[in-house]
DNA sequence: ATTATCTATAGATCTATAGATAATGC
DNA sequence: ATTATCTATAGATCTATAGATAATGC
């Protein structure tokens, strides 16, 4: 990433918008973040812009000069956590082998247990998106699809690799796995000390393996 | 159940309130009804008394005659559902054996198929309930410990049984059927063509079980 | 007499806009 | 000059209560 917001006269010389302040783009990096955390607390209906506001002492109008809509800071929040999240899962878009992105997976979910806040972000806007004409419905329903893609592919590719039981449907194992990953965020947040993600998900991995001895 | 809202007069003989007329139970049972609709669509915060309602043919203060708050339909909303699908799941408390268990939670997702709206109900809500605070939540984390209770004998049944893989852990595994079973909600929920709920889950059954030949 | 409704309203919110003022940078 | 904020406010909601009226049943 290049220095966000700059952008002098044009070629003509004209005057054009200065872009924004240093202060500004620290404002406005602050205001996501804390966007992240009421939005995960309350869900994208039930929080509010002047909580966000108060939390980074702001009004509720000085918040809405940097962004122009509650909607357009959830697309935001929505399109950094996406960013975030797939260079964390896929590094160089998808150049992993098979059996080395369950590895990933596993990996992811051991991470979540140390950001319960992200957790309840995804838990607490993947509940609300299901509605219709929800905001986050469509970013939702295409970072599914992908994800599902990305996982069959997977899949597959472990299976020639002789990794994986060759008996497993690509797609039904793909959707399955990111079930157990959601599902699996709801029970722990709810009784984090009764439900060891990492562990469950780790169990559910090790019954898509070829058994050691066969294969 | 016996007849509801009836009540006569004490053994002292003193006036006591008469309970509710045969018209008025039969709106109550419309406002529940309606209620699960509006909070699917909408969740427990986004949906308002005035929509359900408009839908029933009431005011919004006619609606409160019979729910004393907004809070208090939610919670007869909630043992509605529980009510319904505990008979459902569990016929008779718990005298089914582990492989019948296990039968009978993939023949309740062949049967959510059906039932969109109250899938939505559960993903909504389950969804809200993470937060603190959310008067869903203490319901969904009861919900949660039994029926992970519920499937892990079920599980350790099924591996005395011989119907079941003898490594699975009974307690990680009861978390992962619940997970799957959450996790395909929401993924079919937004794309229902492209999400076979019934067939993924059956697939995951299947590894569970120890393979015709083995065991 | 009691239940079932309604209208009206108090008291909180909430988002977004208008218009003023302060801070920053060419 | 432009950005970064603020105060004030319009216009929608929302829940819950008060108090009136209509319907029902002992």
């Amino acid at each position: 990433m290049t220095k966000q917001g700059a952008s002098g006269p044009d070629a003509a010389g004209r005057r054009r918008p200065r872009g924004s302040y240093p202060k500004g783009r620290v404002k406005r990096a602050e205001i996501l973040a804390e966007a992240v955390r009421v939005f995960a607390e309350s869900g994208y209906r039930g929080g509010s812009l002047k909580e966000i506001a108060d939390r980074v002492g702001l009004s509720q109008a000085g918040l809405l000069h940097h962004f122009s809509s509650k909607e357009e800071l959830l697309a935001e929040v929505i399109a950094a956590r996406d960013a975030e999240d797939g260079a964390q899962l896929f590094p160089g878009d998808g150049t992993l082998r098979g059996g080395e992105s369950l590895e990933r997976l596993a990996e992811q979910v051991r991470h979540n247990v140390t950001v319960p806040g992200l957790v309840q972000l995804y838990a607490t806007l993947s509940g609300e998106a299901v509605a219709d004409g929800h905001p986050a419905r469509e970013p939702f329903v295409t970072r599914y699809r992908r994800l599902r893609g990305l996982l069959e592919r997977a899949v597959a590719d472990g299976q020639r690799a002789g990794e994986l039981r060759p008996d497993l449907d690509p797609t039904a194992t793909a959707t399955a796995l990111i079930a157990v990953m959601d599902g699996l965020q709801v029970q722990w947040l709810l009784e984090p000390d009764q439900v060891d993600m990492a562990q469950v998900f780790e169990s559910f991995l090790s019954l898509l393996r070829t058994s050691p001895g066969g294969g």
